[in-house]
DNA sequence: GTTATAATGACTCTACCG
DNA sequence: CGGTAGAGTCATTATAAC
């Protein structure tokens, strides 16, 4: 059953420096991306008129915010909503398109994917409709002949018009948008099939195998050889699905050769600005795809930190940065709990063969499970009977607990989760923060050293220094990844909600000398055009966008609100998408 | 009010077997 | 190929304690 643990130490070796790092040896860091409790969304265009909060009205004021978040204006999301029910989004979404679509006019853009890139094509499609902006007449749009309202449509999804009208060929006039949509980027993906093969194959051979999963039917697969054909069929097949690699380990650890010897990013993602987004690898089916065809289909990075760190964190990443010439942190950390604590040793039990911790979440065990564990096993000898062994075990795993005497175990102190995720000792500590909000906090966070490796390629690029734009910052893990680099910060804007991660963010900041400038915002929502035009003009653009938006609806540990992209926090990462999407537009214009 | 504690499954992928 | 058992997951809520 082990065999995540069992692959670590042995199969992977990638450094000479196998030291056990004393936890006061680094300084330095703190992590980002938080939970964070928006007030009810007030979207704004990026023209600048801002639309009222929604509060009344549907009985799920989510669903209304979902697609006002998306860039709909809020009446009518109202009336899309009262004209479907609240059941059907994919009807919603259909009749906002063909509202959005008939109203646009060419010069207002706002945030749907891909939209500044499209606008040459959008001016053609919509010349004959320039005069209707006054949208009044929900049956406009039946006026139009069915394939001229799709190819609209998609027009304004961002798509070519050219690859739309031969969509709508190939797939017939009854397909639904969503099949077209599809049938367009499996064309793409088509497109750059040999690239695309080619690369699949080097981390075929490579890795263990690739699982491809069909994201409609939720099954996986173990891809052999044809998995590549697979794909592409089930792509055609209007199916777009995601490769959770096996290990997971990105495009490459350190010492190791790189499985994705050229990836290629899309146009109209490549840097300046460079950018850094990311979320829980085990997220509800369908989310990764979403996150991928908004950040410019560029393929995500899933890394597990539990190679970088003696904890599991499995986590999805898209960027656009290059992927050569990584390096990691040093002195690099502790990959097993034995290396991190060796003075549980002696408590630990044979046959409690963990290695690694799972993933570090938010919450932490309660004293009553540590007391009823040690009862347990007060009350059997040693060594227990294997019924109670799989109990404690169970628990153990589930918990992240360690064992500090005999038959007794303990959760992690924040300062050891801390030192696990790389930061600094203290990083979350004083400073008016509870100890339950240091687990929180913290769970939230990146891993340090995970993410210093992938920006670490920026240290050559930018021996100046750069400026960065930092959303659900959190405690600053971005920021401390590239102090710890010694990447210099010129000016980072950082926008966080939590005003105790605000503090620990500017505590650490002047903590550590930083020469740099810090400007620290609450909510990513009141980031509008203007306020970017004017910070971009003044910095001279942003060289970095980093940020990962909040997980919570997407985490499997969530019992109650798990929704998906859609949820009410994880649904920010629109606001990523759109800011990400203004910063390009406005920096594509100026510079 | 603020903080800590305890209780609350579902969903998914993986490995294995017949 | 399908079924199944096993394992893992950046959490939320109600309640008690302060």
């Amino acid at each position: 059953m082990e065999t995540w643990t069992s692959d670590s130490d042995q199969d992977l070796e990638w450094g000479s420096d196998d030291e056990v790092v004393d936890e006061g040896t680094r300084h330095s860091s703190v992590p980002p991306s938080g939970p964070s409790q928006p007030p009810v969304s007030s979207h704004e265009a990026i023209a600048g008129q801002s639309n009222k909060a929604c509060e009344e009205g549907p009985s799920r004021p989510s669903l209304v915010r979902e697609f006002i978040v998306m860039g709909f204006k809020e009446d009518m999301v109202v009336k899309a909503i009262q004209e479907n029910g609240e059941g059907d989004t994919e009807a919603i979404l259909e009749t906002l398109l063909t509202y959005k679509a008939i109203e646009k006019a060419p010069s207002d853009h706002e945030n749907s994917p891909n939209d500044c890139s499209l606008s040459s094509d959008r001016e053609n499609t919509d010349e004959d409709l320039c005069d209707m902006d006054d949208f009044e007449d929900e049956e406009f749009a039946e006026d139009l002949s069915e394939k001229d309202r799709k190819l609209l449509i998609l027009v304004e999804m961002g798509f070519p018009t050219d690859k739309a009208s031969s969509a709508i060929d190939r797939c017939g006039p009854n397909a639904s948008l969503l099949e077209l949509a599809d049938s367009i980027h499996a064309a793409q993906m088509a497109e750059e099939s040999d690239c695309h093969l080619r690369e699949s194959r080097i981390s075929d051979s490579t890795e263990e195998g690739t699982y491809v999963y069909d994201s409609q039917r939720g099954r996986k697969r173990r891809s052999p050889e044809e998995t590549n054909y697979k794909r592409k069929r089930l792509l055609s097949d209007s199916e777009s699905m995601i490769c959770l690699p096996k290990p997971m380990v990105g495009f490459g650890l350190p010492n190791q050769r790189m499985t994705l010897a050229n990836r290629k990013i899309p146009e109209a993602a490549t840097g300046p600005p460079y950018f850094y987004y990311e979320n829980v690898a085990l997220a509800p089916k369908g989310a990764w795809e979403t996150i991928s065809r908004f950040l410019y289909d560029i393929e995500p990075e899933f890394v597990d930190s539990k190679y970088f760190c003696a904890a599991a964190r499995k986590r999805g990443y898209v960027h656009n940065l290059p992927i050569h010439n990584r390096f990691l942190l040093h002195p690099t950390p502790p990959k097993t709990i034995q290396e991190a604590f060796p003075v549980t040793k002696k408590w630990w039990p044979s046959w409690d063969y963990r290695r690694q911790f799972n993933c570090l979440q938010t919450c932490v065990a309660s004293a009553k499970l540590t007391e009823r564990i040690r009862t347990e096993l007060e009350k059997c000898g040693d060594p227990p009977p294997e019924r109670i062994q799989k109990y404690v075990l169970e628990e153990c795993r589930r918990w992240n607990l360690v064992w500090v005497g005999r038959h007794k175990v303990a959760p992690l102190e924040p300062d050891e989760i801390e030192m696990l995720l790389g930061f600094p000792r203290d990083h979350t500590r004083g400073g008016g923060i509870s100890r339950m909000n240091r687990y929180k906090s913290l769970g939230n966070s990146f891993q340090v050293d995970t993410v210093a490796y992938h920006l670490s390629v920026l240290k050559d690029m930018f021996p100046n220094g750069i400026t960065v734009l930092s959303l659900f910052s959190g405690i600053g893990g971005a920021e401390v990844a590239l102090h710890q680099l010694g990447i210099h910060m010129k000016t980072v804007v950082s926008v966080e909600i939590s005003d105790v991660n605000r503090n620990i963010l500017k505590s650490w900041w002047e903590q550590t000398n930083q020469t740099g400038e810090l400007i620290d915002l609450s909510d990513v929502q009141e980031l509008n055009g203007d306020k970017l035009e004017q910070m971009i003009n003044t910095f001279g653009g942003f060289d970095l966008v980093i940020g990962g938006s909040p997980c919570n609806n997407l985490s499997g540990s969530n019992r109650y609100s798990r929704d998906g992209l859609e949820g009410k926090h994880s649904s920010l990462f629109y606001d990523y998408f759109r800011i990400l999407d203004l910063v390009k537009c406005i920096m594509g214009k100026n510079f």
